[in-house]
DNA sequence: CTTTACGCATGAAAATTCTGATTGTAGAAG
DNA sequence: CTTCTACAATCAGAATTTTCATGCGTAAAG
């Protein structure tokens, strides 16, 4: 899961990154609301922390410009001041959660964990496709009630193939949504094959074969028949 | 389990955190309601004893505060002057208890020891897996009927754990449940495997092995099957 | 039909990251 | 003052992730 955290004070930026990477989650940061807004045309984050008050503007505006392309959801507004015009405003404007400064990690861990599960899993903590069963609370997969052990990246990867079944992905998107650098490389993708290489066999062990098939020059697709 | 006392006489305060230390509880002190404050801001504490009356305030305006941010849970209202009106002042407020001093520091324990059965638990006192048995009110831990003799952190852990049985626990999320300092809490949370390991041996000693496995790269898990 | 270019599959090895035992330190207990 | 205990830091080994080299499959062009 890929979390966008918009914010200037580069101290609570960095360590509130170097948390939500220890849980898992795979975090760009933003300086300024020019940058978090192209990075969000850039990319679908599964979460967005939002500082509603920033050098170069105000958090509110940015969630109203949002709106109107029907991206608020998955937001979760950080604020200084915990005033509750600013609380009712935000959540009005469509924004999923509030927190007020300061927090504690683990309390905007929780938030964010209750953003995701209601935004991709809706509000179940189990994905569950044929025989292949995930529980994002366990972080265990099970073919047919056979436990597979699967690594961080192979069950990153097989969590975000089942979210999107019968997609095609691209094998950057793969690669994107799997990398832990915050940096935007386009240096080389191919360790991807060889994580579905992984998945694929791992999941054939189980006799769950032929869930992930590529698409000549496009990507692949989980699919499900 | 952890505590946080306000309270400004520091003799009070000290001698209430060494007996609640013995108790098995983790305990922090905040002097002032500024203090306080910032404390419960950053950390959702099990229990919070609250002294009504400090030099920088009034008490039932924290409360106040916390209720706002529906923080009140898990609160014991300690007053010098046993007036009714403070009483049910508090109480509509959302503390949990209340306390006139003086009071004997068994008393407050039991009363804490109820707020936290209420909370956390449910009402029950006793947390069972299989073999393996605690018991809150006593915080003692039992294997098979025979008795594990856990220190605090070790105790706190495996409490975490079988409250979270099925679930993976990340590092972070361990170590920021028992540390005390809020300050190191980005630093380093090496010190956590000491602690697991010898919660493991304890418990491996006795009979029960197996129930702690690491996940790699993900975290721990206390597995039931 | 053959050639060619490019995407994909695979195995192995290198690089990186994570884990848990060892060791060190401070503070409590005796 | 010594011993013991809880806690914290370090480090080597283990597991994972990434890179790389090689060969195969596919699709389009000659």
């Amino acid at each position: 899961m890929k979390i966008l955290i918009v914010e200037d004070e580069a101290a609570l930026s960095s360590s509130i990154a170097s948390y939500l990477k220890q849980e898992n989650y795979i975090c760009e940061t933003a300086a300024t609301y020019a940058q978090a807004l192209e990075k969000i045309d850039y990319y679908d984050y599964d979460c967005l922390l939002l500082d509603i008050s920033l050098p170069d503007g105000n958090g509110l505006q940015v969630l109203q410009a949002l709106k109107q392309d029907g991206k608020t959801d998955g937001v979760i507004i950080i604020s200084a001041k915990n005033s509750l015009d600013d609380k009712i405003a935000g959540l009005q404007l469509g924004a999923d959660d509030y927190l007020a400064k300061p927090f504690h990690l683990s309390e905007l861990s929780a938030r964010i964990s209750a953003v995701i599960r209601r935004r991709r899993f809706h509000g179940e903590s189990k994905i569950i496709v044929n025989e292949i069963e995930i529980d994002t609370a366990a972080k265990t997969v099970k073919v047919s009630g056979k436990p597979a052990e699967l690594t961080r990246k192979e069950y990153d990867l097989l969590l975000f193939f089942m979210i999107n079944k019968n997609r095609v992905l691209s094998k950057n998107a793969l690669a994107e949504h799997i990398s832990t650098s915050n940096d935007e490389v386009f240096d080389n993708f191919d360790f991807i094959y060889t994580h579905i290489k992984n998945v694929k066999k791992k999941l054939a062990a189980l006799g769950a074969a032929d869930y992930l098939n590529s698409i000549y020059g496009m990507g692949y697709k989980f699919e499900v028949r």
